[in-house]
RNA sequence: GGUGCUGUGGCCGAGUGGCUAGGCUGAGCUCUGCAAAAGCUCCUACAGCGGUUCGAAUCCGCUCAGCACCUCCA
């Protein structure tokens, strides 16, 4: 029996809003796609959140025996800075600025996000396509649209016609909004607006002249529109229908309407069985983004030089920080709850060292009830991830879980109380939980071979003077090399061992 | 104005109608030569007002407060 049979998976659905089973298209096998970063720019926390959760999702139903196919684009084209009428986007924007090749801009911003990734222990995707990459597929759905009649062209552009659409089925089914409200509310069109109403979108747009990201297309020359690209891409990757469209909740509206309008009208039929939002991060309740000026960059969090962090706070603290609470939620960001996550952090992956540091012999022949306790909280870890991916109540089963190994560690607990089959449960479970579903690691790199061959040293000394009750000089090396940042810790049997902050 | 969400103890933050979430902080105890680490115990809350129910933080209504989206944004 699979993992994923004996701990079915749930997901809330934001397409219904309703916490459904998740049950993959195909058995066995799950098709993920994630919109990814936009590359003229670093990435900030909001955006790490987006790409933990599901790393997290990822990982977790991988773990379950999934075989996923997980798909995250970079977006290195096609976003407009303000709108369609300044036909200039974001990447060739920055470009003029800094004098670059857009594709330049591209390269640095791309190679940073990668770097951030791999500092958050945020795996890579299984593909990571580029719109740049897919221009020929964006001009085919073009076509397709245009012949289904659903797009039309103005002036060297295309756009889709959600009118059209909606006569053939509802727009609007993801985020709760009908076309009629839409025509009254925000900006209305101009006089040299191409589009026919306000609430068309993009699938080609025309470059001017000056415009230098642009390629050839039946219109003339110019560069795809603010969706197309990934319903290109996902259908490419992972089918025309597939089962985890995810993102921030910000794009849920226009962005991921689109989306379903757009493959829709294209393919015949829904593209997306599961959609999935990451709520904002947020700082002092408001909403972090580049545009309020409240955000943090990862490297001013792990340095601290930022005006609103009292000082640095590590990748793997921030990572347990955010998995604190479930992704569905805002979530605040304050050095309180930062410093908060330290400690809790330390706690969880020190009991991970005393665990894998543990002897563990001359175990039980008859089951009892410590030992099943204990292989039940192993349960309770997958039964929390299995419901909707829930790492905060899952991180509370393994506080418990860390209680325990800290019980077998000072022998509070003995291993002759529980069977072999019991503690192996639990102990296989919290390693992978900490290690391959939650994705932590070592904070502190380990000593240099030097460092250790010192501390060895010092402990001797250190146990040598305890031995001769010469506690002035045991305390000074404990006190001294606290001060240099290494914590002693006296073992019950004797031994020592030593922690570096 | 439209759409949706939130309001939980000193702080952060889970909560699928009935059993202690959890972390951090604080207090006490155990262990220890003394500490640290660790274990145990305590401080036990659900914005307000009504309603449904044997029973509600959880469902319904109203009020208040806040947030997000409706324009590029994870």
């Amino acid at each position: 029996m699979k993992l994923f049979e004996r701990f079915p998976v749930t997901v809330s659905n934001s397409l219904g809003g309703q916490k459904e089973t998740f049950k993959p298209l195909i058995e066995g096998f799950v098709g993920m796609y994630v919109c990814g970063p936009t590359v003229y720019n670093h990435v900030h926390l909001g955006n790490v959140r987006t790409f933990l959760t599901f790393d997290i999702i990822s990982r977790y139903l991988r773990h379950l025996g999934f075989k996923v196919r997980y798909v995250r684009n970079i977006t290195d084209v096609g976003h407009l800075e303000n709108d369609a009428d300044d036909g200039e986007d974001k990447i060739a924007k920055k470009a003029k600025l800094e004098r670059l090749e857009p594709m330049e801009v591209v390269k640095n911003y791309t190679e940073g996000f990668h770097e951030v990734m791999r500092q958050f222990n945020i795996l890579p995707p299984s593909i990571e396509p580029t719109a740049t990459g897919h221009i020929l597929e964006q001009i085919e759905i073009c076509k397709k649209l245009l012949d289904a009649g659903i797009a039309y062209e103005s002036n060297g552009s295309i756009y889709f016609s959600v009118r059209t659409y909606n006569q053939l089925q509802p727009y609007g089914i993801l985020s709760g909004r009908n076309i009629e409200e839409l025509m009254e509310s925000g900006r209305d069109l101009d006089a040299q607006d191409e589009k026919r109403e306000k609430i068309d979108f993009a699938l080609w747009k025309k470059a001017s002249p000056s415009h230098i990201m642009r390629w050839n297309s039946p219109w003339g020359p110019g560069f795809p529109g603010w969706h197309i690209e990934c319903t290109v891409m996902s259908t490419k990757y992972l089918g025309e229908t597939f089962d985890i469209h995810g993102g921030g909740m910000d794009l849920k509206f226009p962005h991921h309407e689109c989306e379903i309008a757009q493959a829709s009208a294209a393919n015949g039929k829904p593209p997306v069985r599961y959609w999935i939002h990451s709520n904002m991060l947020t700082v002092n309740g408001q909403k972090m983004s580049k545009s309020l000026g409240n955000s943090f960059l990862p490297a001013e969090l792990f340095s601290g030089n930022h005006p609103l962090l009292s000082r640095g706070f590590s990748p793997m603290t921030v990572r347990f920080f955010m998995l604190q609470s479930h992704y569905s939620s805002t979530l605040d960001f304050s050095n309180e709850a930062l410093q908060a996550a330290e400690k809790g952090y330390r706690r969880l992956f020190n009991a991970l060292l005393a665990l894998k540091a543990l002897k563990a012999t001359g175990f039980a022949e008859t089951s009892s009830a410590t030992g099943a306790g204990l292989a039940s909280l192993a349960d309770d870890c997958y039964k929390n991830m299995s419901d909707d991916f829930n790492t905060a109540t899952t991180l509370a089963v393994l506080f418990e879980m860390s209680s325990r190994i800290n019980d077998l560690h000072a022998g509070v607990l003995k291993t002759s109380e529980i069977t072999e089959s019991d503690f192996k449960k639990f102990a296989d479970t919290y390693i992978m939980m900490m290690e391959d579903v939650l994705g932590f690691l070592p904070e502190q790199q380990e000593g240099s071979a030097h460092l250790k061959g010192a501390m060895d040293v010092l402990i001797s000394l250190r146990k040598k003077a305890k031995a001769d009750r010469n506690f002035q000089l045991s305390d000074k090396i404990r006190d001294d090399l606290k001060s240099a940042g290494i914590q002693l810790k006296d073992g019950k049997d004797g031994t020592m061992s030593w922690e570096a902050e």
